[in-house]
DNA sequence: TTTATCCGGATAAAATATATCCGATTAAGG
DNA sequence: CCTTAATCGGATATATTTTATCCGGATAAA
C-alpha cells in the first residue's frame, strides 16, 4: 500500500506556491526544476490538483500555477484525494457472498464487520489528514528551518516570476 | 492507494480459522474454496500470515491451517502487516535536499514537517486497526448475523477437519 | 507405498504507476 | 496580426507491482 510521489511532489509544491506573488504564477517546468523531478510528469500531477481546485492555472506566456484558495483553506487531504482518488484503500468485494456458505445478497445490505473497521480506521486517517492545512505546515516549517534557507528560496521564486 | 486483495481474504479466514477445533487445520484448497478465491494465491498469502505468526501450519495429510494465538491476541492490524508489509504508505524521497535551493543533508536530521504530518496520520490509522482484535470482529459478526448461518458456517468446518 | 498437504521458487499475465512526447489551445508582447 | 511562450489533453511507452499459476521437493498420515 503506498501512496504516488505525485503526493510527496505535490505537497513541497503547494507550501512552496504560497510565496507566489498574487497574480503571478509558477510553470511546472521551474517547479521540476526546483525539485528535480521529470517535469513531464509533475505536469499530469498538477493537472490534477487544478480538477481538484487547489491550484489555479495561468496559459500564455508569463503563466504558471498559483494556489486556488488560502493557505489555511487546503489541507493535506485535499492533495492526497486530488492525487490518489477518492476510492478507499481496503477493498471489500464482498467475499462472504462466495462459496457453500454464501451469504444472499439481500442479507448483506449493511456492510460486514471487517469492511466497517477498514473504513473507520480510514476515516481517522483521513481526519488527521485533514486536520493539517498547508498554513500549519508552513508555520512548522517557517519555525523549524533556518532563516537563510527561507530567504533563498524566497529569493529564487521572485526570479521566476519576475 | 490500494491494499491488496489478500488483506481482506486473510482477516476473513482468520475470523473462520478460530472456529477450527484444537489441533486440527483447514486445508489452504478448502479455505479457497470456502470463499471462491484462487487456490494457488491464496497459499502464497497463507504462507505470509505464518511467517508473521499469525497462523501455523502442519505439513502431510490431514494437515492444514490454523490460529497460532488467541483471537483476542490477533488484531487487524498484524494482519494488515504480515501481507502488505512494514513499509509506510507515504514514500518520503527527501526532495528538499534537490534542486538549486536544496538543503545539505546534515541539516535533515529531522524529518520534514511533510512526512511528519503523514507519518502522525499513518500512526493513527494503525492505532485503530490495532485496537480491532479477531474477537471483537467476531463477536460483532456473531450478534449481527443469524445464529442459522453462523451453524451453518461451523458444520462446513466440521466436515472440513473430520 | 500412496495420498494429501505445505513449502519455496520460477514464471507469467494483468493492472497500475511512472514517464515521455506531441499537437491543440491560449495569452502576452511586438 | 504574428510570433513566442506556456498550459492542456490525449496518445503512447516503460517500469513496477499485483495477481495468478505451476512444479518439484519435503512431510506426515493412512
Amino acid at each position: 500500500m503506498q501512496l504516488g510521489k505525485g503526493v510527496e511532489w505535490c505537497t513541497h509544491i503547494c507550501g512552496m506556491l504560497a510565496l507566489v506573488p498574487t497574480g503571478k504564477g509558477l510553470s511546472a517546468e521551474a517547479l521540476a526544476d526546483f525539485f528535480e523531478v521529470p517535469s513531464a510528469y509533475l505536469a499530469k500531477q498538477m493537472q490534477l490538483l487544478r480538477r481538484a481546485g487547489i491550484v489555479e492555472s495561468v496559459r500564455g506566456k508569463g503563466g504558471g500555477y498559483r494556489l486556488a484558495r488560502g493557505v489555511d483553506a487546503i489541507t493535506l487531504l485535499d492533495i492526497v484525494q486530488a492525487i490518489e482518488g477518492p476510492s478507499p484503500a481496503f477493498r471489500c468485494t464482498e467475499i462472504r457472498q462466495n462459496g457453500p456458505c454464501g451469504l444472499k445478497r439481500k442479507d448483506c445490505k449493511a456492510p460486514c464487520e471487517i469492511a466497517s473497521a477498514f473504513a473507520e480506521a480510514e476515516e481517522v486517517y483521513r481526519d488527521a489528514l485533514r486536520a493539517k492545512t498547508l498554513a500549519a505546515i508552513n508555520a512548522e516549517a517557517a519555525a523549524n528551518g533556518s532563516p537563510e534557507h527561507f530567504i533563498e528560496v524566497a529569493q529564487w521564486v521572485q526570479r521566476q516570476v519576475s
